[in-house]
DNA sequence: CGTTTAATTGAAAGCAGTCAAACTATGTGG
DNA sequence: CCACATAGTTTGACTGCTTTCAATTAAACG
């Protein structure tokens, strides 16, 4: 299809799998200004306590937001992975709260904050797809409250590893082999509020159970229902009503 | 002043916390249709699973937002004081992912949904307000995530404590005798993913370091700097830069 | 007052953290 | 192709924060 000829497209696919958008909006998002980037793992692309100019779309690769606590102790707030939007805050909040990084190689569209917002403003179905997109991601936040506040590192990883799943496969990027995996232990551990160590553990108590299977980063659920189950995971949260 | 004469005056004084407005969309939202209510503690106003068709807009008392797990783990996923709307979310999404309860006893004012949205769409700043508002309360989301996934007990209650003082003295309604803390002990271990038990042993620990002072409920802070310094509290996340 | 709910305390158990070391994979330069 | 460096994974032993279970005390309520 024509839409895949602009980088941009993935985005547009995901914002319309929570509301759908008429040709000519379409259109005018896959014609944002954007300038192309290609970032190495870890890169910063938004710092806390900054003002981002630009809005960053993850192309390819993943990414996460992070807090530190005055300690030093970071956390991992939420993943992203390629089609998100990365500072749909920062249309209309000024100050960086937290920091976005990259998890591996990524390519970036970075879109001028103005341009975006003025087409938000402008069209409204715009305004309201990434209105909407921040609700899901406002409801994606509190589950990961109730995930890291209420269950133990067991269901815990199991939720984490089937929100992934879940949200790779709706945009078809997730094979039926499972998917790889892009987090280092210890970046596991910063999502769940664990340590390494106790993420390795976990891990390997899963895969004795027989509920996950792993080679190298690759991860294969071959009792979904199984790892569903433990993980206390429902799709509600997600918001994929409107999907396909 | 004329604005406190409607009961939504709070709410709007609220939003023009983040988002100035001219006289004109303040008129819009003080003359929104609404209806008005008294609720007991503990009083459901929305469910997960439905899709409210009302904006409930907090006008007195308190109200949380609460997830619960398979096996019936509650986690508070947020706090709502007076002048909070507790139904953003529902003006784009149809159905509800989380659960919202009053507190205390608490007087409601119900907006249409259609009513409300209609003006978002067709008054901009006002669809701005509601927008930064909600971006307010995705990143006191990341906040908590960050709160209950890496710091220990004592800096996670005084931090908890902490907000609710700021959130509180931002509307001028909290005494410089501290505040009446509106949460039973097992609320507060909801809150902060601990069990009661704990939550005891820890409120008793802050008050022998000198860090609180109680009675009944109302709790004050002979040493807030400590007890800030503790919390790891800065409110950069409440996006406060054009309060006042 | 009697009843119910919330707060408090003690003792014991457990999940996860800490510390330290070994192992594996990957990559680099010679 | 091997020696070495680096980053990530794995394992063991021990510690400790928080939970669990149970019982007591205090406060709230009709």
């Amino acid at each position: 299809m024509a839409d895949l000829a602009s980088p941009l497209a993935l985005m547009v696919r995901k914002l319309e799998i929570h509301t759908p958008l008429q040709p000519d909006d379409r259109e005018a998002l896959l014609s944002l200004p954007h300038t192309l980037k290609t970032y190495e793992p870890s890169a910063y692309l938004v710092r806390e306590g900054e003002a981002p100019e630009q809005c960053a779309v993850l192309l390819s690769g993943f990414a996460f937001r992070q807090k530190l606590t005055g300690q030093g102790m970071r956390q991992i707030v939420s993943m992203h992975i390629p089609g998100d939007a990365l500072d749909f805050q920062h249309l209309f909040l000024d100050i960086a709260d937290h920091n976005v990084q990259t998890l591996t190689r990524a390519d970036v569209a970075t879109i001028p904050r103005t341009a975006l917002r003025n087409l938000a403003r402008s069209r409204s179905a715009i305004g309201n797809a990434i209105f909407v997109s921040t609700l899901v991601e406002g409801s994606i936040s509190r589950e990961w409250v109730l995930n890291v506040g209420r269950r133990d590192a067991r269901s815990r990883l199991a939720h984490l590893l089937c929100e992934f799943a879940v949200r790779l496969d709706v945009l078809g990027l997730a094979g039926d082999q499972g998917y790889e995996l892009p987090m280092s232990q210890e970046q596991l551990a910063d999502a769940l509020g664990l340590t390494a160590v106790h993420v390795n553990r976990t891990i390997k108590s899963l895969e004795a159970d027989g509920l996950i299977t792993r080679n190298r980063r690759r991860i294969s659920f071959p009792r979904w229902d199984a790892l569903r189950d433990l993980a206390d995971f429902s799709t509600r949260y997600l918001h994929l009503e409107h999907a396909r």
